[in-house]
RNA sequence: CGGGGUGUAGCGCAGUUUGGUAGCGCGCUUGGUUUGGGACCAAGAGGCCGGGAGUUCAAAUCUCCCCACCCCGACCA
């Protein structure tokens, strides 16, 4: 390619509309612009990193068995009904009505298709395994898109689909699929950390997520600082700390504390330290009145609730709910005489806290020295809290560390909860008819071309890894008006399109400054330059974007050598 | 969906308080001088001031309604 056949419209300036690196990046690099909120077109040099990376995926893909096909955009909404998600699904999806008023969605994900697709024509146990991929476009009509393509309303997305005829098939399909991930990223150039995580409303067993770890990313990630225990934030357990506190339990004393509705304000009128109260929060699981205990410097994990309880919806109550469902008046609720009917849990460090501080119920007042069994009971222990830095590994039990991530990739077991319910079963070996065992695969193409920019970049641009840059190469010529030095330019360029390399002739007649800027913008792995000497003594200068370094090479030698260190540092 | 903010030339912004003929920088066009890290001089082109309604002799500026986008939170296969 030459620069002056290009589209590549790039920006001096940091456009307002964009806050995150990868974002500014995209869009100063002139491969991404915004046509509405999480919705972009992808200019042609971005295009060309998205098919390097889909190239990796496919042959991965392909390598570990899987079959690529594609299945529609548009999707009827009658098999979503099928399944129960067009319900469960809510305002995130897209949905659409044709002439006829028949409903459809746009399709955020395709396990009901590809479900459905595979029990209409897979009939024996003699058929399975069967992996099928597709790459595409989903939607997802995000509350808040944001961060540009990293959470974007439209997106491309790889799923494969596993269906095999029992667990141990699963087993096998997930092993696959972990080791085709692992080389994917890697062949992409990205440090993957890979965490257990919860696997949430699509279902199932175990789950990996594989994540790009950068300080941008929205997924909190826990890590044993010892070991090499790695966990979404969401799924992380906390360990039940050992020891109950030798403390004599003192008389239940009702206190005024006026005007303290959070935790801080109870601690500080109290004089008391935060984790000595007893935090309440009230949700409402599935419409039922749910009391959740916590130690008052520690968080719900609404997650692992939700979980416990098997509940579709957990949210707060809010104020009414609180007054109608749980009988109170808010902002000084307690487990000391709660109603009967509300089910109160309790995380496991709730059990040890002795002589704490909690709501009694009504407004301006708080008991002391509440301690569980005598006071109060609960309906279960487990734990319920959300993980911090400096807990316990549940692994080693060495401190852990927090660290955000972007999920570029994430396994799911889903067992036989789509094959189920849409009836994609098979004749086992005894003749018997059972439901294919299934798992679900995902990496987002899109978001890991903007994770690259997030883990990849300095303060000039993208330093894009060899394997997934536009382009590998550019060739400038110090002078555009020497002809000699555009000629020996023009031929370099031309040697390294035939050998292989993906090279870039920026032939455009602005100034020197002006080309380096853009190539260190964009980020290319190599930047040859020609001057007024190189034709006399055949050298070229050949700068890496990654490390700064600068060689002198023959320019006789410089495809094979490019095509050596390009290749072997893939 | 709750809270906050911003919409003025392709991009970044001023002008709005106190109503009076639309500005700056970058980019773009033409000519000239330059040419190893976003050059310089000169001359140009480019605006429904997000949209609608109102107040006024007069609205980018004041009032009301709507829309879009951004940020924080909630949410998120």
């Amino acid at each position: 390619m030459r620069a002056t056949e290009a589209f590549i419209p790039t920006l001096r300036e940091i456009p307002a509309e964009a806050d995150t690196i990868s974002h500014q990046l995209l869009l100063r690099a002139g491969m991404l612009r915004k046509v509405a909120a999480g919705i972009y077109s992808i200019l042609p040099l971005g295009h060309r990193v998205l098919l390097k990376i889909e190239r990796i995926v496919r042959e991965e893909m392909n390598r570990a068995g899987g079959i690529e096909l594609l299945m529609p955009i548009i999707q009827p909404a009658e098999i979503w009904q099928q399944s129960g998600r067009w319900d469960v699904y809510g305002p995130e999806m897209f949905r659409l009505k044709d002439r006829h008023e028949r409903g459809f969605c746009l399709g955020p994900t395709h396990e009901e298709l590809i479900t459905d697709l595979v029990g209409q024509e897979i009939k024996s146990y003699r058929q399975l395994p069967l992996l099928l991929y597709q790459i595409q476009n989903k939607y997802r009509d995000e509350r808040r898109p944001r961060f540009g393509l990293l959470r974007g309303r439209e997106f491309i997305m790889k799923d494969l689909y596993s269906f095999d005829i029992d667990e141990q098939g699963l087993e096998i399909s997930y092993g696959k699929m972990y080791t085709a991930y692992s080389r994917i990223f890697d062949r992409c150039g990205l440090s993957i950390r890979v965490v257990e995580a919860d696997p949430g409303a699509i279902g199932g067993g175990d789950t990996h997520e594989f994540m790009v770890m950068a300080d941008t990313g929205e997924a909190e990630i826990i890590f044993c600082t010892a070991c090499d225990y790695a966990a979404d934030i969401e799924k992380a357990p906390c360990p039940v700390d050992g020891q109950p506190a030798a403390i004599e339990k003192q008389p239940l004393e009702r206190v005024r504390t006026p005007g303290t509705r959070t935790v801080e304000e109870v601690a500080k009128y109290l004089g008391i330290p935060a984790m000595q109260v007893l935090k309440i929060m009230l949700y409402l699981a599935d419409g039922e009145p749910v009391a959740v205990l916590i130690r008052g410097d520690r968080s719900v994990n609404e997650i692992k609730v939700q979980n416990y309880l098997q509940a579709i919806r957990l949210e707060i109550a809010n104020a009414e709910d609180v007054a109608a469902k749980f009988g109170l008046p808010p902002g000084f609720a307690g487990p000391v005489g709660l109603q009967s009917q509300v089910r109160v849990l309790a995380d496991n460090e709730v059990r040890h806290l002795a002589n704490g501080v909690a709501g009694a119920n009504e407004p301006d007042h708080h008991y002391r020295n509440v301690n569980y069994g005598r006071d109060y009971q609960v309906y279960a222990f487990d734990d319920f809290r959300v993980a911090r830095e400096g807990d316990a590994c549940p692994k080693c039990g060495q401190p852990v560390q927090l660290r955000r991530g972007i999920e570029v990739g994430q396994l799911f077991k889903l067992g036989t909860k789509y094959s189920k319910v849409l009836g994609a079963t098979i004749l086992d070996e005894g003749g018997k008819e059972v439901p294919m065992v299934m798992g679900c695969y995902g990496i987002g193409v899109t978001r890991t071309l903007a994770a690259a920019v997030e883990q990849g970049h300095d303060k000039d641009g993208i330093i894009w890894p060899y394997s997934i840059a536009p382009y590998e190469v550019v060739v400038i010529p110090v002078s555009q008006r020497d002809a000699l030095q555009t000629n020996l330019a023009e031929a370099l360029y031309q040697q390294l399109f035939a050998s292989g390399i993906d090279a870039i002739y920026d032939n455009r007649a602005e100034r020197t400054g002006v080309k380096f800027k853009d190539a260190d913008l964009i980020g290319y792995p190599v930047r040859v330059v020609i001057n007024d000497g190189s034709v006399v003594d055949r050298l070229v200068e050949v700068k890496w974007r990654n490390t700064g370094n600068v060689e002198k090479i023959p320019y006789a030698d410089l495809c094979t050598y490019l095509r050596s260190k390009l290749v072997s540092n893939n």
